[in-house]
DNA sequence: CGCCACGGGATTGGATACAGTTTTGTGCGC
DNA sequence: GCGCACAAAACTGTATCCAATCCCGTGGCG
């Protein structure tokens, strides 16, 4: 009944799961297809616009579409993908407001969070925050733009880890997200990632305990990635491109091809 | 094709919901479902704990159980319900942890939101803010606690509004209703809905053009509210009691009779 | 040459069918 | 009576099916 690509998707998923809650591995789920969006985005390697077809990502995933929308029902809610009514779902482009909001709202909650670290930050919070600058330090040294993107990202949600309120670090991980959106739909030609020694900075503010001075660079670091992008434009690609330049890690791309052995 | 029971439950606010986007057919969708147990939630008519059972919701809503999951997927997605592998849907009930998070958030956003609006408040913003003041005291004249408790939260999402930030506003709405169960869940005995003179005075402020005051008395006011609740106990209701006392508007209880007329 | 009507293919919208799991109910042995 | 084993019922999880809608190419017509 399952094509072949499916049972190929799920290579190693033929475990029986009989510990239900425990980490069963083996089928995708709705969280399975708004998580591994989530993170594709985070990585750019999913952009403002792209069409996301049920059928296609369900086969990806070994799914029926029945489980995909459940998964699009999320992504809609937390604000990542547009569903318009028989046109299907794509990803979603923040127009110019919604980008002044997200950064508003970040520069809002990220500037009194880092100064609550910088009071209360321990050994190994400074360690761990370390440990992601040398990371970050090494993408940019392999000039791997893809993983660059996402450590710089994921500096801003350990921090909000760090700081111990969990909701707010859940929807700083959503704004993020949609921060993502907004640079790939408005940034200037340049990839723009955020500047190079910034996180350094706020880092070197923590450890030193300096709560305002930790708070006034993350609110011009972020100003800064803000100032970087052209919002005056209207956002680019306002039709798809289809994930043109996607690596084979997510299957929306390539149109006409892939349909082809399954018989 | 709605039941009686449908238009019998929506008795007193009869206002027909023109939304932009939403086609005015009578059929219902996810979000449907989504928007009804959230305003089912901040009326607290539903309470924590409360089993979401797929198929009456269905019914009660004419549609089936497809379109229910994709509502629930969306209200798990904002932390409202909690879904179970194989045991179902169940109103989100915050620990102690989850309750002290929401305030804190709500604190540090609303502070300054509130600040923002007394600076830039305008005559149309104050009058909408005083129209809602009287709708509240109406409330609380007739004793009606459960449009009080309705309207109480209502205020916050308007300052929300008027602040101007709609991604705040929405992350806020997620904010007020979890506070919802937050206080369904922890309230002691009495009702505690909103203490009742401090809405106007935060109006007052803002209207004086005080933002330090107007965030200071927000403050207060919810911590105020924080405070009223009786954390250290595990929230009530730890396994459902399946609404037991919920009035007639929403079906998700009386568990044996409701199905008998339908044909 | 451009515009509109039309039709076929692609895709979504949603109900339903069926399988699997949990819960509830019941009778039996102690 | 009190558990306990087992069966029935209730409910969830997911795939599949059909209808509705949209997209887009094609051909007729002005």
């Amino acid at each position: 009944m399952t094509l072949s690509k499916a049972t190929a998707a799920r290579s190693a998923g033929n475990r029986r799961k009989k510990r239900p809650n425990v980490r069963s591995r083996g089928r995708a789920t709705a969280e399975t297809v708004f998580a591994r969006v989530v993170e594709a985005i985070r990585a750019h390697r999913l952009i403002p616009g792209t069409r996301l077809v049920e059928e296609r990502i369900g086969a990806y995933f070994g799914v029926s579409r029945t489980i995909v929308r459940q998964g699009f029902a999320k992504l809609a809610q937390a604000g990542l993908v547009e569903l318009s009514r028989n046109r299907g779902a794509r990803i979603a482009t923040p127009d110019e407001k919604r980008t002044r909001d997200v950064f508003d709202a970040r520069i809002l909650i990220e500037t009194e969070l880092v100064g609550r670290v910088a009071d209360s930050a321990g050994k190994v919070d400074i360690a761990r925050l370390r440990a992601h600058l040398r990371r970050e330090d090494a993408a940019r040294g392999r000039a791997d733009r893809l993983d660059l993107v996402r450590l710089t990202g994921e500096f801003h949600t350990i921090l909000a880890e760090i700081a111990g309120n969990a909701m707010l670090a859940a929807t700083l991980v959503e704004y993020e997200t949609v921060t993502c959106l907004a640079i790939l739909a408005h940034a200037r030609g340049g990839d723009s990632a955020c500047p190079p020694d910034e996180h350094a900075a706020i880092v070197d503010a923590i450890e030193r305990r300096e709560p305002r001075r930790a708070a006034t660079l993350m609110r011009r670091h972020l100003e800064h990635v803000l100032a970087d992008l052209d919002l005056a434009r209207a956002a680019r690609a306002p039709e798809p491109l289809e994930a043109a330049l996607a690596p084979a890690a997510f299957p929306v791309h390539r149109r006409r091809q892939t349909a082809r052995s399954s018989r």
